[in-house]
Parts: structure tokens; sequence; C-alpha cells
RNA sequence: GUGGGUAUAGCUCAGCUGGUUAGAGCGCCAGGUUGUGGCCCUGGAGGUCGCCGGUUCGAAUCCGGUUACUCACCCCA
């Protein structure tokens, strides 16, 4: 094992990249505050009991992608793969359904899931994400929607396209599945693997095969939105209708199903072409039945998560989400000796005043200082030599227009804050 | 878990069919300017050629294994 490598499918945010993630929390934080969202900060881990049960026992997740472990107290512990079945947790266990309702919070941090890195896919990586608990209207499901398309155009971002479904909930839903289970099966011999293992289990799983030949099968099966029940469907209208008035556009996808046990109703998925095959930069919907199957009381909620890296990859293939690059406001040049001592003084002075100073700590010549400071960006340099200490000056150099002048030490200060401006 | 590609300096990469001291550009350090950056010039530091084994007189080069990276499948953010 390697000890200066990073284990599998991790990495190191460091440098103009942290710059770029630092931005874009900055975006998510000041969005979720205008749309009132909390934050909530929940465990790394939880009871792996929590995931199975949330997530569903027979999904991908579950079945083969935890990362789990058995504490020195003999508890079967899980690195969260999602931040929805926490989130809940939290809910109930801070009954936070007895205050003010809807409960609106939004998280951001590391998942982890045990899987094959790729383009876009990592086994620890970050989400955003936010729920809406204790509220079934639907203009929340389309609030959950809104806020990330808001977000993605405030980074800058264009090229996505928003793919919305409703699934039905636990009503309707079984009638569906029976109508697609008997148009399947006559082709199911024809179909792929694993399409042939999930159909009897989870025949919704089929609708998104990217198996050409399944995609042929499937391409006349009924289409779940023509089997809602009355509730379903008049939800589903009123999440269209004020999608439309809210002029968010997006595509009507009858195919898209989830891959979480948990979801009822509105499900939506954003894409992004040209991440390869992780297309997905956010998704999300409505899970009225999780919070009762978690152990509360039946509590209607909606939420999404969008992936941090993923979009982050979006946004730099679109190449139009670059941070300002920081530039130390003075760089102090000095001599040794006595001189070091006076720009260390100053060098504080400067930093206390909010300046970010930096100065030379290698010992090296004038030039190299200067070449320093010039590769630093430095927006001014101050050079203290013997001549100006005993005037009581420094000579001030303009980094961006080449020109110095003397200046006395006491308004120094004032000289870079001024030109700052 | 399955399949393909890749692995040489801090970074991006050369290195032909195996042949002496492994190269370039950029970056880094120093000098050209005994107190002045960017451009230019000169020099320098820096490499167990991912790792292990095999073939061979001889392996960065060929073969096997292994690890990592990468792309895709699966699945998902």
């Amino acid at each position: 094992m390697a000890l200066t490598t990073s284990p599998r499918g991790t990495a190191d945010i460091f440098g103009s990249n942290l710059e770029t993630w630092l931005k874009l929390e900055g975006y998510i934080r000041d969005i979720c505050r205008t749309y009132g969202y909390q934050e909530l900060r929940t465990p790394m881990f939880e009871h792996t009991e929590l995931f199975q049960r949330g997530i569903g026992e027979t999904t991908d997740i579950v079945e083969k992608e935890m990362y789990t472990f058995t504490d020195r107290g003999g508890r079967s512990i899980t690195l969260r793969p999602e931040g929805t079945a926490p989130v809940v947790r939290a809910f109930l266990e801070h009954n936070m359904g007895q205050g003010p309702l809807p409960v609106k919070l939004f998280y951001l941090g590391p998942m982890f899931r045990y899987e094959r890195p790729q383009a876009g896919r990592y086994r620890q990586f970050h989400q955003f994400g936010l729920e809406v608990l204790g509220s079934a209207d639907p203009l929340l499901d389309v609030e959950t929607i809104l806020l990330p398309v808001e977000l993605y155009k405030t980074c800058g971002l264009e090229g996505f396209v928003v793919e919305l479904n409703s699934i039905g909930c636990p009503e309707c839903r079984p009638r569906y599945r029976d109508e697609l289970k008997e148009y399947i099966r006559p082709h199911i011999g024809e179909m792929c693997s694993s399409c042939q293992a999930r159909f009897e289990r989870n025949p919704m799983r089929l609708l998104d095969c990217k198996n050409e030949g399944c995609r042929k099968v499937l391409a006349g099966a009924p289409v779940i939105t023509d089997y809602l029940c009355p509730g379903c469907a008049e939800h589903f209208a009123q999440v269209r209708s004020y999608l439309d008035v809210l002029e968010v556009e997006y595509v009507l996808n009858p195919k898209l199903v989830r891959g979480f046990d948990y979801y009822t109703r509105t499900v939506f998925e954003v894409t992004f072409a040209g991440l390869g095959a992780q297309n997905a930069i956010g998704a999300g919907g409505r899970y009225d039945g999780l919070i009762e199957e978690v152990g509360g009381s039946p509590t209607p909620a909606v939420g999404f998560a969008v992936g941090v890296e993923r979009l982050l990859l979006a946004l730099e293939s679109e190449g139009s989400f670059a941070p300002e690059a920081r530039r130390p406001d003075a760089f102090i040049v000095q001599f040794g000796g006595e001189t070091k001592v006076r720009a260390a003084k100053l060098m504080y002075e400067l930093r206390r005043a909010g300046l970010h100073a930096e100065m030379d700590h290698l010992s090296r010549s004038v030039r190299a200082q200067m070449k320093a400071a010039n590769r630093l960006n430095a927006r001014w340099v101050l050079i203290l030599g013997e001549e100006e200490l005993l005037a009581g000056q420094a000579k001030l150099k303009d980094m961006d227009r080449g020109t110095e002048e003397l200046v006395d030490l006491a308004v120094v200060r004032q000289h870079i804050q001024v030109g700052e401006e």
C-alpha cells in the first residue's frame, strides 16, 4: 500500500481548486439563506439499519456500495451514502415536527459509496442537498426543482436539462407495475440479464435500462403517468402548472425512475451533457412514506441533492466559473539585519489592519525577493533599506504600473489602502 | 464486481524494432543587474522509469502478476 497516495476514489482539495469550491459553497449558502433553509450537519456515519430501512434493502447502494463496519461496541456502522435518511433521522430525533411546519433544511458535505471510480464518480464525494419536511404542497416540489436550477444559473451554467416524472404512490403504483409486467412478459426472454433478474422484484427499474434491445422493447410500454390515482394525478398537474407559472423549463420523461425505494409522486433529475456517463448533476423527488418507514408519524416531504464534484466539472467544461485569483496587498523587501526586524513589524502592522502582507523567509537577494513578489502577484512592494529607514521612509512600488515613490513609514498603510480602491 | 487504455522529473510529455552516463518544455533555485519583478540569456537542483517477478549478455523498452489512475458497463450525485 502506497503511503503517499490517498485511498482510491478520494481526493485532496487545495490551491486554486479549493478557491473554486469555496466560491460555490458561498453561492450555496447564499441561496439557501434567501430561500429560508437552515443548515443541518449530521454525523458522517449512522447506524447501518437507518440506510437499510430508508434507502431500501434491495437497492444497489445498500446491497453493495456501503462502507459498513462494526465498531468496538459491536454496533454496525455505515458511512453515510446519501443525505436524506440522516436528515429524516435528525428531524425525528429532535422532534422538529412539533415546531413550525414545514421544516426546511439543507446540508453540504461528504458522502461515501464503495464503487469503481470513474469520471464524475468517487468513493468520497460531496453533496449539497435540501429537504422540506411536513408538507405535501406541490409548490414545494417545485421549490426543490427551482432552487438548484437557480443555483446553476447563478453559477453561470447553461447546458443543463431538467427531467420530470411522477412515479405515483403505493395506491396507484401496483396497478401500473402489473400492467408493465404484462406488457414486458412476452419479451422478457430477449432482454438483458439484469433486466431479467429485476423483472419480478422491481420491474420499473427496467424502464431506464440503456441496453439497445431492452429500450426497443420498452419503447411502447405503458406509461406510469397514465395510471396515476386521482390524488397523484392532481398533484402532478399542479407541479407542472407551478413550473410553468415560474417559468422553469423541463422535459417530461415518463421513463424516469430513481434508485431509491423511498420516492413517491414527483421525481426529477438534472442532467448535463459532456460529463461522460455520469451525467446527473442533481436529482430529487418527493418521499411521503420515508418518515413513517423510519419510525415517525406519517409526514410528507420532498428534497433533492446536487453532486458538488459533478457540478464543478460541468462548470469547468463551460469555463466561466473561475474565481478571482487572490493577490497580496503588499510584499515587503528587506536586506536582513535591522531592516528585517523593521520589515517584520511593518508586515504584522499591515496584517492587523486587514491587509495581506508578505515578506521573504529564505534570506534571498533583493532581485529574488522582487521575483517572489511578482510571482505572488503582489499589488505593492515596499522596499525597506538602511537609507530609507534612517529617514523614516520606505520605497513603495506599484507593481502594476512599475512606478515607485518614497513614502513616510507612518502613512504607508494609508497609501496601500487608498491604492486598493 | 466486469472490460478497455495508461503509468518516465513538481506539471505536460518524448524515448524508434531491448544496447553505454534517461531527455524536452513549463515550473523551481541561482547568476547575468554588489538595492528592483515581468521579457531575454546562462547555469543548477530534481527521476528506485508505479511495484514484484520473468525472458535476455543486457530491460524504461518484451512477457506475467500486482497496485494506482483513467474510460466504459453496473449504478448513481
